[in-house]
RNA sequence: GGGCAGAUACUCAAGUGGCCAACGAGGGCAGACUGUAAAUCUGCUGGUGUACACCUUCGGAGGUUCGAAUCCUCCUCUGCCCA
């Protein structure tokens, strides 16, 4: 095991807040001279099932941590997800069910396992402990905490001043995720920079169970490829982790130049030296911003699916988009015998558009296409002896075959 | 418990009896320009019909009216003030 020292330069990488820092030293030190690894808390909500690189910052921490010979509890919230973390939220978001959390929970496990070392991961859902707490338990917890310390959040802060409601059980989401700490005793708890308040939640509340408190560190929290709002399902604008690297590497090519180096950072881990020169070559201009970000998109698509994988998607985009061929693959789709042939119809049946009208408007504005010449007329027939490729904006291809 | 204000499409937000499928902004989609970048410009953005048209929509349920998102009644939800 490396020195508390050596590690701590691993540990500090791309990290925002690491508090308190001597705490840390401290335990790592305890942690060598006893040959005893830490134990590194990272909660996760399973309130929709899709986890994306945005989440992989803080689980790249993590498996850097299980590098050093440490373990990861990953704590699925099965629980605490029914309750829904407000952070950052201007509303009261609507409950889940258990069923809903722990069915969401298996896949997160699955789609964590592609960063983290799973020999070195402990996996617990916080319903075994918090689901067994009585009202007097939960009760007890409440007690330790005041009103004015919970109102010091920002967002809850706002909230208030801005008229919205906040329910009370809301208040409870930093409590319970307080109590895992106490539960799976945290030595180091993890997060994005917004959980900064619900981990030190946790410091107050291990303390006051008796517990040594933990430490926290915190992520930067990844922009979508929009560059603008941070990467959430919800908003569209995330790269998953499950997604295929042909998508990986497309989706981040569409990321504003200014995010290049970020995602070189923070989606790849880079070293330090390489995300200087690439900085210095973007602002001298020797660097062409697009070539930089063929490279980052490479990388990211072959972090997840391998060198192979990230060279194929680049082939394949420069085919689609500079090229302006049609995709490697094209899924095909069967048109009935009797089914209508005309291009608004296809489109709808095709899942390209919602509603006829929607079909027609992208008819009328130039942007569907069969077999790579525009059709510009709603009323149009395609003729289908033949399999033809239809083509909706920059992305969408199917493949129309008679059944 | 009492008083006041509010609920409009994905979001914010106009509209206070017919001119409203509902101003505007954001978002989204498409096109031009590009590097599937940004910025910019253009068009579209409830459903069905090629169009005049019709259907569903303005928290919910009723009612008044030839006609309601707009008026009345009750209900639900939210915020503020007082207790």
């Amino acid at each position: 095991m490396r020195s508390a020292k050596e590690q701590l330069v691993t540990i500090r990488q791309n990290v925002v807040d690491l508090l308190p820092e001597e705490d840390l030293i401290r335990k790592l030190e305890r942690s060598v001279s006893t040959s005893t690894p830490l134990r590194v808390k990272l909660g996760l909500d399973p309130s929709r099932p899709d986890i994306h690189i945005g989440h992989a910052v803080v689980l790249s921490k993590l498996r850097q941590f299980q590098d050093l010979g440490h373990t990861v509890v990953l704590i699925i919230g099965d629980f605490t997800a029914m309750i829904g973390d407000p952070t950052g939220k201007s509303k009261t978001r609507p409950a889940l069910t258990l069923d809903e959390t722990r069915e969401n929970g298996k896949t997160y496990v699955d789609q964590a396992s592609r960063v983290l070392d799973m020999t070195r991961t402990e996996v617990v859902y916080n319903s075994q402990w918090l689901d067994q707490m009585s009202f007097k338990d939960v009760i007890a917890l409440t007690s330790k905490y005041t009103v004015a310390q919970i109102l010091e959040r920002d967002d809850f802060t706002k909230r208030y001043r801005g008229g919205e409601p906040i329910s009370v059980h809301e208040f409870l989401y930093p409590l319970s995720q307080a109590y895992d700490s106490v539960a799976v005793r945290s030595d180091i708890e993890l997060g994005g920079t917004d959980q900064k308040f619900n981990l030190l939640v946790g410091r107050e509340i291990m303390r006051a169970y008796g517990h040594e408190p933990q430490c926290i560190l915190t992520m930067p929290i990844l922009e979508g490829t929009d560059g603008v709002e941070k990467m959430s399902k919800s908003l569209g604008n995330y790269i998953g982790l499950t997604d295929s690297a042909k998508d990986m590497f497309g989706k981040t090519m569409s990321i504003p130049d200014t995010l290049i180096s970020k995602y070189l950072r923070y989606a790849c881990f880079a070293d330090e030296a390489e995300i200087i020169t690439l900085e210095k070559g973007l602002s001298d201009g020797s660097v062409h911003p697009r070539n930089a970000k063929v490279d980052v998109a490479k990388r990211i698509a072959a972090r997840y699916h391998g060198v192979e994988a990230g060279n194929d998607a680049f082939a394949e985009f420069e085919r689609v988009f500079v090229k302006k061929s049609v995709p490697d693959e094209v899924p095909d789709f069967a048109v009935g015998a009797d089914d209508p042939t005309d291009i608004v119809n296809l489109l709808v049946a095709a899942g390209f558009s919602t509603s006829k009208g929607e079909a027609r408007r992208l008819v009328t504005q130039g942007g569907v296409s069969v077999d790579g010449e525009k059709i510009t007329d709603p009323a149009a027939i395609v003729d289908l002896h033949n399999p033809r490729i239809l083509r909706a904006g920059k992305l969408r291809f199917i493949r129309l075959i008679r059944a």
